[in-house]
DNA sequence: TTACAAGCTCAACTTAACTTGAGGTCAAGC
DNA sequence: GCTTGACCTCAAGTTAAGTTGAGCTTGTAA
């Protein structure tokens, strides 16, 4: 028999949740890996599982694939990540989930923060300063009406 | 002079941080409203710039434009909210967002949860679980390998 | 040993969320 | 009163993230 260990595209896609097309779609875009049977049929270890778990998450919050893509690749092809991997990763994206993480926050708790601020100044909206890479990028796009 | 209160459709661009083709979509989509001038051209309360702040936050953190949409309908069109409109409309989100928070939370805290469940359980594993929506659709598609 | 579910590739279609462009109108300053 | 930048509409194009389908191959269970 096969070794227990090794998972063909149709028990990731029932196990992980995923369609098979997806799963196809993500190794398409290098976010999973697999080896080929000699018959050219996917075989995927087991870390692919925990890849994917964490691919569906990132995106449900709003994470594109091609930063799941680019943060994955701090993690280790063919072995188990160790939780030093998986630090570095979040590291990695600490700053943006933080970021994520107050906003959300912001829209759960009624936008308390925004409520005072009549949205009037673009410039000291708590809501918008998350923007300010926008005003950074000098096209000046960004100016007031009234210079 | 026209009233300060009036905002043409550039000038909500420019203090939004949203482009006018965005604007236009957004209202095409129902999202923020306008009147028109003799002339045919859009004006817009204030309010226009806290919806718009909205729905640029909600969409960051995932939430799609639709659902966006219906959330919004619950704030007042006309008036400026209240404190309780917020609530009203972040109550709406609630379950929606704490479930994105602590997703959030375990993607940046290096999903800790995960690291010793192995994913080999897709019943037990936290992070699965918040798919179990998907696994109570009865197709019978979510079944270990192994009945 | 054969039937048939599961795989494979590749191209085309889909949906969301916009952007771009063409062709024409409005309005504020000189 | 005319010019010029901001607006208008509507159709078509774009990108992300998949899905669907056609046509062909694999592998396993009766």
């Amino acid at each position: 028999m096969a070794p227990v260990t090794e998972l063909t595209v149709g028990q990731v896609a029932a196990r992980s949740g995923v369609a098979v097309s997806a799963l196809h779609f993500y190794e398409a875009r290098g976010l999973i890996r697999s080896h080929r049977t000699s018959g050219n049929q996917r075989r995927y270890g087991r870390d692919v599982l925990r890849r994917v778990a964490i691919i569906r998450i990132a995106q449900e919050v709003g994470i594109s694939l091609a930063e799941i893509g680019a943060a994955l690749e701090s993690l280790p092809e063919g072995r188990t990540p160790t939780r030093e991997d998986w630090n570095l990763l979040s590291t990695a994206w600490r700053d943006e989930l933080d970021q994520k993480i107050s906003q959300l926050k912001k829209l759960r708790d009624g936008l308390t923060d925004c409520i005072g601020c009549g949205c009037m100044s673009i410039d000291k909206c708590p809501l918008r300063n998350k923007d300010d890479r926008l005003a950074r990028e000098g096209t000046g796009a960004r100016r007031l009406i009234a210079p």
